[in-house]
DNA sequence: GCGGATCAC
DNA sequence: TATGGTGATCCGC
């Protein structure tokens, strides 16, 4: 019995080193974490790897002791100043969001299998398997990788709402079902706070005759219907439902078990389905108290991109669950980055993507591998030659060349480097690429000259690929080289003169330090003399020739379209970059493309209504068709129709020319009125009720089944109608997308925030009386006066569709 | 854009 | 016994 333990210990502990000492993940609670901390410092002590895991505790700890340093500079006023940034009205109008968009389910297949997969090969397989099935319950389901996948089953619980019996009938496979092994205390304890899901879900009791019940379903056609036909399952009509049969179908196909989460988001349904590995599933309710409940003592580490840093630096603050994480907003605004603070901000407040973001272009593509040690020039040479190749091979499966090459190093003492170059076109093939990596490793050798790199890892990488806006631009650069050609031509002797060394590099080299053209010119010297690398250089000087003449007229057009515009400095209204000195019809098409992007009318609108700088331009030039006559009737049109705050809209519309601004907001007044700080709470609360009342009827539009499966006692009995109402600045929003809606609250929120900084650093003067509930009126006057951009670093890159920062990614 | 660092899987 | 590979993102510079 002892020495069972024991073993039993020596595995776990094993496991745990190899987990990378995360004990606070699934499974892995209530380990004894100074226990494994000892072991692991037993197993590694001495090692190499143990004084490098030292070196990076070191700094981390030292970074946690710089913030609280620069906690203890922060004064009570900035404390405070920051409570009134730290948005409490996120947090009711998010949820009812959250709550109008029920049934994401994220699913995690056989987990187990990351951690030691015994044959990938037919992994792979029983996962394309697997993809099938849930293709049945959302054909747009996304596949995180071959284990994880997020599905939005909404449609289909509407669908399956009506389906007959027989459409949710399984058959049993004897022999090939995998029990739930451990049905012991923690599938228990789990069952106690989910009722309605049956410890044991694969065994021969069908879900709906378990003897706990399931009380979602205690008003559906299902419990008239028999439930047994010997080895048949029925399956019911509820979300959960819908997940047992999806996970019973896979086990059934593949032998392999399922855990799933059900929750209004993706950030929470990835929590649920780690509750209960790794065969369980574990469902958030859409409504607000569900999740409040859930979150409540949810460890943030649980949450997906809180590691193990980010937890030891949150722990120093005595933040360790979500509540906490909510207690210290205001901090939190202080102490990091406006990126991190809204990630941060909402996970405490279970807020997530409602999107199953499409997969997003590929950012990077790597090769790396690990060695024992290698410290030998040549042969460091030569794999990355081998690296090189191996990476522009898996580079032309997929059709890729990018701009930058990135070589990773690291030592015998696990430290990493990286060596970055960006060539100013596109790479692809292995020559290519290791002409730029070989000579970042030659760098590097020589910086350790005469000692040699001792290396045990070499990565290559090439990322930088040019997207539209980037074929753009080379376009115009091109353009930009025949405008100056006549002249610059004549001067490229000059221009080679200008560094001696250059004269000597041959093309590959000499594409680090110089742009294509100069490139092409030095080709033209080379090309002779070393054809091999010449190669892709030599197709890019093809194509350039094949275009030449489009590409010259297009020059002609643009001269005197130039010209007859007067070129002007543009920012773009939407992507706020400056678009440099080019003519109004390049800017417009720069606008049309932002706007065509991600959005629909219902986009143009909301910057139309809420823009300063966007109107600006329209006025100014009065060409652009983006914001059209049209559309701003449309506009007005919506402010009656909404038939409120007439004045707002006069202000709103007299604000609309107004010049942008760059203003800072981030420089904070410190006078601060105490009214304020009083007015704080009970700003939340009204925000809150007004929020429930505008959005309750999508949230019944749109909850359809879920609704019929678990009433919200909460939500009112109002008519059902299309329209939503932005409760900040109540305007009806002629959009069905929760997505966009969402994104116009946020702009209106935002406003709100902008105006209480505006005040403290323009007036000074003691806030509005705040007698109103209504916080729009304020919210959008000052805000049309207001640059948003400001609000957020516009060198924060943030991808389209990121499953997280919803606000972020409106506003990258 | 670069380099280090964090995070997920 | 010795400590992975790939890709993404953020932050400070």
């Amino acid at each position: 019995m002892h020495s069972t333990k024991e073993k039993n210990d020596n595995c776990k502990d094993d496991l745990l080193l190899r987990m990378g000492l995360n004990d606070n993940k699934a499974g892995m609670e209530g380990l004894d974490k100074e226990k494994i901390n000892k072991i692991i410092m037993e197993a590694t002590r001495g090692s190499k790897f143990y004084g490098n895991e030292l070196k990076k505790e070191k700094q981390v700890n030292q970074r946690i002791e710089n913030m609280m340093q620069q906690k203890a500079q922060i004064t009570s006023q900035q404390l405070r100043k920051a409570q009134l940034q730290s948005t409490s009205n996120y947090y009711a109008r998010r949820f009812g969001v959250r709550a109008a968009m029920p049934g994401f389910i994220a699913k995690r297949l056989c987990p187990q299998l990351t951690i030691v997969p015994p044959n990938f090969d037919k992994y792979q397989a029983v996962s394309r398997e697997v993809k099938e099935i849930l293709a049945d319950y959302d054909p747009n389901f996304m596949a995180m990788s071959l284990d994880e996948a997020y599905l939005n089953i909404t449609k289909h619980l509407q669908e399956r709402q009506n389906w007959p019996e027989d459409k949710r009938k399984y058959f049993i496979k004897t022999g090939n079902s995998l029990e739930n092994d451990k049905p012991g205390e923690e599938v228990n304890k789990v069952s106690e706070q989910e009722r309605s899901i049956p410890p044991l879900l694969f065994n021969d009791i069908p879900p709906d005759l378990h003897p706990q019940g399931n009380p979602f379903q205690a008003n559906s056609e299902d419990q008239n219907n028999p439930q047994i036909l010997q080895n048949a399952i029925v399956f019911g009509t509820s979300a959960e439902e819908a997940v047992k049969e999806i996970r019973f179908r896979i086990e059934q196909k593949t032998t392999l078990t399922a855990s799933a989460g059900i929750a209004p988001n993706t950030m929470l349904a990835k929590v649920c389905s780690d509750k209960n590995k790794p065969n369980g599933q574990y469902q958030i309710l859409p409504n607000r108290e569900a999740v409040m409940d859930f979150i409540k003592d949810l460890p943030i580490r649980k949450v997906s991109g809180i590691g193990k840093v980010t937890e030891k630096m949150l722990k120093a603050l005595g933040i360790i669950t979500c509540t906490e994480l909510y207690q210290q907003r205001a901090l939190l605004s202080l102490l990091f980055s406006e990126t991190s603070w809204h990630h941060f901000l909402h996970i405490s407040l279970g807020l997530g993507s409602t999107l199953l973001a499409r997969d997003g272009d590929r950012k990077s593509m790597s090769v790396e591998r690990t060695f024992s040690e290698m410290s030998k020039a040549e042969e460091q040479y030569s794999l990355c030659q081998e690296l090189c190749s191996e990476l522009a091979q898996d580079l032309q499966k997929e059709g890729l060349k990018g701009r930058t090459v990135t070589i990773k190093l690291k030592n015998v003492n696990f430290e990493v480097k990286t060596r970055a170059c960006t060539v100013s076109s596109v790479v692809s093939t292995a020559e290519e690429i290791f002409a730029i990596a070989k000579d970042l490793l030659r760098t590097e050798i020589d910086a350790d000259f005469p000692h040699p790199l001792r290396l045990r890892l070499m990565g290559v990488r090439l990322s930088s690929f040019p997207n539209e806006e980037d074929k753009k631009q080379q376009q115009r650069s091109i353009i930009g080289f025949l405008q100056a050609g006549n002249q610059a031509l004549s001067a490229t002797g000059h221009m080679l003169e200008k560094t001696d060394k250059d004269q000597f590099l041959k093309p590959l080299e000499m594409s680090q330090k110089k742009s294509f053209f100069d490139k092409k010119r030095s080709e033209r010297k080379w090309s002779q003399q070393d054809t091999f690398k010449c190669e892709a250089v030599d197709t890019q000087s093809l194509q350039t020739s094949d275009s030449f003449q489009v590409l010259k007229k297009m020059n002609e057009n643009l001269e005197t379209s130039e010209n007859s515009n007067k070129s002007q400095i543009f920012t773009c209204p939407i992507c706020f970059r400056e678009q440099g000195s080019i003519s109004l019809e390049a800017f417009n098409k720069h606008v049309d493309a932002c706007l065509d992007g991600p959005s629909i009318n219902e986009d143009r609108k909301m910057f139309s209504c809420s823009h300063a700088s966007s109107t600006e331009v329209n006025r100014k030039e009065n060409v652009h068709h983006s914001f059209s006559l049209h559309e701003k009737q449309d506009y007005e049109t919506h402010q009656k129709h909404s038939g409120i705050n007439s004045v707002d809209c006069a202000e709103l519309v007299e604000t609309k020319g107004n010049p942008p601004k760059a203003e800072s907001v981030g420089a904070l007044s410190d006078k601060h009125s105490k009214e304020e700080c009083a007015v704080f709470p009970r700003k939340s609360f009204n925000t809150e009720q007004h929020y429930q009342n505008s959005f309750s009827p999508v949230s019944l539009e749109d909850m359809g089944s879920s609704q019929q499966e678990s009433p919200q006692p909460y939500l009112p009995e109002v008519i059902i109608t299309q329209a939503l109402v932005c409760p900040i600045c109540n305007l009806e929003q002629k959009t069905s997308d929760l997505n966009l809606f969402n994104m116009h609250v946020d702009i209106c929120l935002n406003k709100g925030i902008i105006q209480e900084l505006r005040k403290d650093n323009l007036t000074n003067q003691p806030r509005e009386s705040t007698k109103s509930t209504d916080t729009s009126g304020q919210a959008q006057k000052t805000a049309t006066k207001t640059k948003r951009p400001g609000m957020y670093s516009s060198s924060k890159k943030v991808k389209p569709n990121s499953p997280r920062h919803t606000l972020d990614t409106f506003f990258k």
